[in-house]
DNA sequence: TCTGGGGTCCTAGGACCC
DNA sequence: TCTGGGGTCCTAGGACCC
């Protein structure tokens, strides 16, 4: 059997905790640059915000109905995040995070190992799992049992709009499964986006239990190949994906990326470079943070998409397998990521966002081999000479980076050369961000 | 004026090889 | 001029996820 642990309304949730006063009233969490809502409470989907809505577009429903508006925090939902993983690997055999709110739990074999200690078997112990996450860190989850995954994440849903179960139900039955799959629209089922669900009403499949009858030919026609026919066999209760246990519980990625839309466009190639320098150094940090080297780098710029007299496209990028080897070195990266960005830049254009991604992820090979397969290219020559100089750098500016704080050490191309009202020109706005309560000293809260 | 950010997996098609 | 079958590797793009 699977778990599906799912954190609700996870944002909010984090913010909750630490002001409880919010309790019970309508409370959203806006994304970078306080653009759009990313989490409501109950009380906000209650009154009509959609998901993803752009803030400029609600901010009269938000006043009228004096809705808690939070930029957002990932120093403190990253870190309450950790605390509830913690505890998960405390008590299953395995588990998977899934993302910053959601965990698969390996939950095999112990229905009957759990009857003698609570009696009501897994059942039981779901609802004990949920009960102590929400006494030792404060937030509230659901958590659906299955013998798939996508079953899992199905119950999970059933057991979130249907309060009465408690936040758990464990679909141990055919009965209990038929009736579950007939509760769920068919584009609320794990894998079936906008796309595919559009298709598959067309075809008059409604639900999820439509959707488990259909052939496997079927479903490899209509929804994408392989990844199709495995979502009906999972919706029948037939695995096709294991549990993948994140290590120590931390999350390995096979790219690691980092894009901004900018506070304000950005004309000037000057400050166009100077961000992309700091977002390539945020992304090479987290790279050495799960200890592998990257392989090939891609920055773009994007121009304005709501822009109607911005022509398309409105993206252009270019992507390098770094001819010096595999490196996780900010200077060396940064160094072929501007040579990327002359590339692509055009004069005259204006930019509303950038990023970069690190792909080709692998643990450093031991040895030397800078050098052996040299190109000629000069860039790439002078990249090789940096990261030879001073190989242990990097390190001391991580333990530097993660004492004083992020960015106290920095390249020099990563530094805006002008500032405005204190921030540089690609930040963007969080005018209602809480305090780091967990992890900043000065933001821990008093109890008087 | 203001519209997020970070991922995964799969397929198709081209280049190249024997 | 006609003309095979199989394999690998790479990239671009699509669809989906939270």
């Amino acid at each position: 059997m699977f778990g599906l642990l799912d954190c609700n309304n996870f944002y909010v949730s984090c913010e909750r905790v630490f002001q409880p006063r919010f309790e019970g009233r309508p409370v959203v969490v806006l994304s970078n640059n306080d653009g759009c809502i990313i989490s409501r409470s109950a009380e906000a989907k209650a009154l009509g915000l959609a998901m993803g809505a752009p803030y400029f577009q609600v901010k009269d429903v938000l006043r009228q109905h004096g809705v808690q508006v939070f930029s957002s925090n990932y120093a403190l939902y990253g870190d309450m995040s950790r605390r509830v993983m913690w505890y998960l690997g405390q008590v299953t055999p395995g588990v998977e995070i899934y993302s910053i709110d959601e965990a698969f739990l390996d939950l095999h074999g112990l229905d009957q190992y759990m009857q003698p200690y609570l009696g009501g078997g897994l059942e039981a112990f779901a609802h004990t799992i949920r009960a102590n996450v929400k006494a030792r860190t404060g937030i509230p989850t659901c958590l659906g049992v299955a013998p798939t995954k996508t079953l899992a994440k199905l119950a999970n849903r059933v057991a979130k709009k249907n309060p009465d179960l408690g936040g758990v139900l464990y679909l141990d039955s055919a009965e209990r499964r038929a009736w579950a799959l007939e509760q769920v629209a068919v584009s609320d089922v794990w894998g079936i986006g906008r796309q595919y669900a559009q298709k598959l009403t067309a075809a008059g499949i409604d639900s999820a239990a439509d959707l488990a009858k259909v052939s496997e030919a079927w479903a490899r026609k209509m929804l994408g190949g392989v990844v199709g026919a495995r979502l009906v066999r999972e919706l029948q209760g037939y695995p096709c994906s294991g549990l993948h246990p994140s290590e120590d519980g931390t999350l390995s990625r096979q790219s690691i990326s980092c894009s901004r839309t900018f506070g304000r466009p950005l004309t000037a190639h000057n400050d166009v470079r100077a961000a992309v320098a700091s977002f390539l150094t945020r992304a090479a940090e987290k790279l050495r943070a799960q200890g592998d080297q990257a392989y090939v780098l891609t920055v773009y710029v994007q121009k304005n998409r709501f822009d109607p007299k911005v022509p398309p496209p409105y993206s252009r990028s270019a992507t390098l397998t770094l001819p010096g080897g595999p490196s996780a070195d900010t200077r060396v990266l940064a160094q072929y990521a501007g040579h990327l960005l002359s590339k692509i830049l055009e004069p005259g254009c204006t930019y509303h966002k950038a990023g970069v991604v690190l792909d080709g992820l692998e643990p450093p090979t031991t040895g030397q081999q800078l050098g052996l397969f040299a190109p000629a290219a000069p860039v790439a020559e002078a990249a090789a000479k940096v990261s030879a100089d001073r190989p242990q750098l990097m390190t001391t500016l991580d333990g530097l980076n993660a004492r004083f704080g992020r960015g106290t050490v920095r390249l020099g191309s990563a530094v805006p050369t002008t500032l405005i009202g204190g921030r540089a020109p690609w930040q963007g706005q969080a005018q209602w961000q809480s305090g780091a309560f967990t992890t900043r000293l000065e933001d821990l809260l008093t109890v008087s």
